[in-house]
DNA sequence: TCTATCCATCGATGATTGTCAATGTGAAAG
DNA sequence: CTTTCACATTGACAATCATCGATGGATAGA
């Protein structure tokens, strides 16, 4: 079991795909992580929001959401933490972006060996 | 093999990106269900090792993950709901494979806009 | 038959998580 | 300086989840 060129930091452990061989605990604990920020309906819309508008600030995401301002704010910080998201503090708001390279990762992760048939 | 008739209704909310424009409080809860079945270090380990492999039984399953045989049932079973994998009895054992197509579902909802500049 | 094996289900438990009211922090406005 | 606004943090609680032992159902072999 040579091969494993590894290197193990944050996020550099889950450049390629799950689907193509077995991967490691410690990939697989990396990858669930960033995986389940996005197994919660809110942040998936907030996610949603934040990527369709390009950019917007946590003032106008807690009406549409439904959830108090708190919970907003953890839901943003588990995405921050998944590095899904980033914020730029301006003046007395924060606004939020996508990070799209991190999203991509994750799109790679689940990148097939064999072409799905039609 | 025609017995999974009632899948369109289930997953047919999410064959978009949702990265694109906000998506519904439905769309949101049936993709965060499938997405959560990625959100959990076991269950990455499996769908990998099953799609590693093409194919195979759960008996091989429980020795490599270190996690008893109920565990591993539990967690192929949400994987089945998630609808990533399916499974297909044979004499005593169950094979496991992945099911691409909706693994391409996930791929697609995390699909960005704007292409990421490499 | 009987026995062994593979897997699903049940029940219980400890850990994690989503949620919000209350509070803290830091910056802009008066 | 004081007040107001945007957001983060704390603390607490209910709900969900991951885990495993015990048990049951189904199948293959003797």
């Amino acid at each position: 079991m040579a091969a494993r060129a590894t290197a193990d930091t944050k996020h550099e452990a889950c450049c390629t795909s799950a689907l193509v061989a077995p991967i490691s605990q410690d990939q697989a604990a990396e990858m669930a992580r960033r995986f389940a920020a996005l197994g919660d309906p809110v942040r998936l819309r907030l996610l949603s929001m934040i990527a369709a508008a390009g950019e917007i600030c946590s003032c106008d995401l807690t009406a549409p959401l439904g959830k108090s301002q708190p919970t907003v704010s953890h839901h943003t910080t588990l995405l921050v933490e998944a590095g899904l998201i980033e914020g730029e503090k301006r003046g007395r708001w924060v606004w939020w972006r996508v990070v799209p390279e991190q999203v991509d990762v994750l799109r790679q992760a689940l990148l097939l060996p064999q072409p799905t048939p039609t």
